[in-house]
DNA sequence: CTAAAAAAAATAGCAACGCTAGTTTTGATG
DNA sequence: CATCAAAACTAGCGTTGCTATTTTTTTTAG
């Protein structure tokens, strides 16, 4: 029977299209996010960025925060591969700083992915077995700046991350002026490399 | 004419009433917000809550985010207290300590006050002119601290700040397992007591 | 090739939201 | 007591997230 091979060749192209739909989704939000704010990004606008029946993204995502959780988890996989590089480039002894400035040049360039990766208040646990992938992948690149240490390294790591996230979110909702943003940082590196005697 | 002191005993009266029931109001929202979640504090429950049409409200804020900046404001204003009085009771050499202890005190008992000081968007500059007191005063408990400092008393505030905040942020969206909570905290003094050497 | 079955998508509508124009009620003034 | 302004309410508009129902498309099978 060929039906059998036809059937499968059909079912994968099915989830390619379905696939390729939910990048779309999460791309013009995304976008529409970066451009606008979060407020205005509708089912109804995506849906019609996507020229697709609003249902239509309620079979991909079950419901609007669903399409929010998808876009910071992407968020998550893009920063954890941009610290992973900043660390692999950077001269031994400056590894902290290059990722440093990675992260906050990734919050800066994407205020709107940046605020939504924090913004989810109730799923995404963190310690838990549950925590996805992406998200440890990107605390992983932090966790290895401290490893070896003479403090606890996950406790650092976690100091390291909650300074940073201050910065980054304080500088965002303007709290802090931007004038400064240099002093601040050279300021943390200098801080932090009093651990490392 | 007598008419004229009872015109302004008048005026007085219905000064004082609008006051209460703009504090009922705020109030109102802050229970909600603490109880339920942000999301919950809707202009018709509010009105329900107090008694009174909806037109009301618009009257005393404008709009739905004039009541969440009020929230805001308050906020501020109570935690610039706690952390004034974290600073005066503490024993000399003991001030950063107690001043830390007492943010994320506040941050961890009133999580929903905290997150509406820090997620308003667009209002609330902050190195303007326009900068509302209660803000400035909260800071200004911090910038105490690192008066007369080796380094620049400003930078090294912010700094401080940006990690208070990012540890009650981490915190608060189950970023950080509140098992490690204090040890964060005692690396966090241990790092900024190495500045004063 | 066509009819039945299954899957996918669209239409249309509900309840709740922020907000406001227009009307009624209240209360101070002469 | 009549007048008039201030204060509050009713009712409704447009938009939102979401879904029950219907329609269309695609797959399967005779």
């Amino acid at each position: 029977m060929a039906t059998r091979l036809a059937a499968n060749r059909i079912a994968e192209r099915k989830l390619r299209d379905k696939q390729a739909r939910r990048a779309q989704i999460i791309g013009a939000a995304r976008r529409i996010a970066e451009l606008e704010g979060w407020p205005n990004v509708t089912v109804r606008r995506l849906s019609d960025e996507i020229s697709y029946s609003q249902p239509v993204l309620y079979a991909h995502f079950g419901n609007r925060e669903g399409i929010l959780t998808a876009v910071a988890i992407e968020g998550f996989q893009e920063m954890g591969l941009a610290l992973e590089k900043a660390r692999k480039r950077a001269k031994s002894g400056n590894t902290v700083e290059s990722v440093a400035a990675a992260y906050l040049e990734f919050a800066a360039s994407s205020p709107a992915l940046y605020e939504v990766m924090f913004s989810l208040g109730l799923s995404v646990p963190f310690g838990d077995a549950a925590t996805p992938s992406e998200l440890r992948f990107a605390f992983s690149q932090l966790l290895q700046l401290f490893q070896g240490q003479a403090s606890k390294a996950e406790v650092i790591t976690e100091l390291f991350w909650a300074s940073l996230h201050g910065i980054a979110e304080l500088t965002r909702t303007k709290r802090f002026p931007p004038s400064r943003q240099k002093e601040r940082v050279r300021s943390l590196l200098e801080l932090f490399s009093l651990l490392r005697r």
